[in-house]
DNA sequence: TACATATTTGGCGATTTTGCCAAATAGAGG
DNA sequence: CCTCTATTTGGCAAAATCGCCAAATATGTA
């Protein structure tokens, strides 16, 4: 591997991990929904502000999400919504998953 | 959110933060292609085989690859093809940040 | 200006991840 | 049985991630 594909696979990366936390997940989720605001997502997760910001700041750093301020709040917004196709493969990992352990049995 | 959503997202973490390291990235792009043993993806990336091992230890037990032992060598496998489509989901997002970045010139 | 609310940032301890080495395990062939 | 090759596992130090608190910042309002 070369360090042109290195460097790609470090891109991609960067883009997964920022995905790879349930929180995130979910924010993500919420996001496809609708555009929210912080203190809204901070109520829904039951975390602490700071928390749910630096959650926040992660996916948009990734370019997964921007953000719109208006008044004293800021809402953020999905920037992609092939997102949602992520999910559902991912539940289909899982589904797999769960297939094969009832064969196990 | 309540228990069983925080569970739902937690297993779609497990499965994302398998996937959440350049390497692992390779290998699943790899296996997208060809079945592969752990002595061919160890000379291609360049680490040492303990490494190789382990991290596809990660995508096994995530449940998205599986192995098929054939004498001394061991044969690893995609068990759904549907990565692909995160990968391409994810090229979106890079491109995304570029056009952007180019924008604010 | 002073105050209240919303959000971000700095920092710290705790936990997790990563990669290498050394050692253990497994199968093929002499 | 012994040896060689392929792979996994245990363990450890370095690095990254996580969540909370405290403090800083920003904005609307009295």
């Amino acid at each position: 591997m070369n360090a042109k594909d290195r460097a790609r696979y470090e891109a991609r990366a960067r883009i997964v991990k920022a995905m790879a936390h349930p929180t995130r997940l979910f924010i993500l989720d919420r996001l496809a929904e609708q555009e929210t605001c912080v203190c809204e997502l901070t109520e829904m997760i039951g975390a602490d502000v700071s928390t749910v910001s630096k959650h926040l700041s992660v996916l948009k750093s990734a370019g997964l999400i921007k953000d719109q301020k208006r008044g004293v709040q800021v809402y953020y917004q999905l920037r992609t919504p092939c997102v949602m196709k992520v999910f559902s493969c991912i539940e289909g990992v899982i589904e797999n998953s769960i297939k094969e352990q009832l064969e196990l049995v």
